[in-house]
DNA sequence: TCTAGTTATCTAGACCAATAGACATCTGGA
DNA sequence: TCCAGATGTCTATTGGTCTAGATAACTAGA
């Protein structure tokens, strides 16, 4: 009936994949929203013009992921269909802004390191040829999920202790305040679309076919200079970005 | 030599779309660029623990796509390599943000009707129950390559010639221009990262297999009556979104 | 001109995704 | 209690992806 309900194939995307990112779709979109229930594995499969076996692949997916959960000879349920949005704004923080949509926020530094930056986040950050980066890797959760895996840099100079004060204070905002940064201000920031690295997948807890978005930002103090850059992966599925024009 | 290099296997994503994958970011990234030319399939093959038939189909991917070309003797070079960035402003036209980074930029209207708006629309458009919206379909090119499928809604009752005025004008500034609105402002813009549905890839022309950035948006009249509900897919490895907070 | 290095093409087989069909098991309503 | 309708499980088969190896064709430099 729908034109979206065709499968590529030769894609490189299994039919099985393809169905259940059509199925995740259709319930952010709230198509099932009256019962709550995802239409019979022999409906979706005619509709699809696949086999039942196909469309069990694709839910057995979704239900592994927490979206979906199927109970025999009762049908297949709707668990969960909110999506977190990350506002970004030329103030926002990161817990702040998620705070209201999740019971509990979270963060872990899995590693920190000193050493060169490369030359993009040395000429932004306005590093000297002699001055190092000190590199701090992120991963932050809403309610035990994993949402985000973050990799800030920072002058070494600067902020030595960057990794330490973020670990012990679990906030970027509040390890920057000990060392004399008050407030600091979102100055750009680019965001990209693609599959995730084996890396980042392993970090988000997602599958290697699950898609990212990539957003490289700069943040500056008061007096223009810029403190931090950081590329932060989100996982797509699981929060969306939103810009505030005010 | 890099954790990177893991083919996640039974993912749903075929090896040699996994492959692609990892190619298309080096080269992004810039990690060939003093020669200009990728590895050789022998030693891109060892490196991803594959046949080098599954790095032939990877390369051959990403061919057809224009990122590579390839010279039987010579090697595999880079033909193309950056990517267009989209500014999201509170001001910002479609067009202009552009201009600078292609020769020429390009719109089609490929469709529109007049019907009853979606709940969501309807609220966003502060239409009421039997105002009916105004729905245009508009494939973007830059330099010949579509980059961006959007669904925008309008007030029927307000802007009933939008589709002709755009399609005219080739610009919805300068159709809107034409019906009283000299200036609009972009509200809010909200950004998620998926697999484009087959419609979308068929319109944008990339593969099933294709990121997409999905970006809502809301644009408003200087008196701040929204006048303009838009939904746009871009095609993510063409172009990325940039938002500046200034 | 020769040769090392590279892409192009072919064949054959292993493995996995998808299809097809049958039947079991469970749920909820008649 | 029965039955329609739903998910769960099993077997067999098909077809496509990936591996493996060999060889051809081409390029660039020695």
């Amino acid at each position: 009936m729908n034109e979206n309900y065709v499968i590529d194939r030769h894609s490189g995307i299994s039919a099985w994949k393809q169905i259940a990112d059509a199925i995740s779709r259709s319930v952010l979109a709230g198509d099932f929203d009256e019962t709550g229930m995802v239409p019979p594995e022999t409906v979706l499969a005619q509709r699809f013009g696949v086999n039942r076996h196909t469309v069990r692949s694709a839910i057995a997916a979704l239900v592994e992921e927490g979206m979906l959960s199927r109970v025999q000879g009762r049908g297949t349920m709707i668990k969960r269909r909110e999506k977190l949005v990350f506002p970004i704004a030329r103030r926002a923080r990161f817990s702040e802004g998620l705070a209201k949509q999740a019971n509990e926020i979270a963060m872990t530094v899995i590693g920190s390191e000193q050493s060169v930056a490369p030359k993009d986040v040395a000429h932004a950050l306005r590093l000297s040829d002699e001055e190092l980066g000190l590199r701090v890797q992120i991963v932050s959760f809403a309610d035990q999920q994993a949402v985000s895996y973050a990799t800030a840099w920072f002058s070494a100079t600067r902020f030595p202790d960057m990794a330490t004060l973020i670990a012990h204070h679990r906030s970027v905002t509040r390890a920057f305040a000990e060392q004399g940064v008050a407030d600091y201000i979102r100055l750009s920031t680019e965001v990209a679309g693609r599959l995730a690295t084996a890396e980042e997948a392993s970090h988000l807890r997602i599958g290697a076919g699950s898609v990212v978005l990539e957003a490289t930002s700069v943040n500056t103090d008061l007096v223009q200079m810029p403190i931090q850059y950081s590329r932060t992966i989100f996982a797509a599925d699981r929060i969306a970005l939103r810009f505030d024009t005010q």
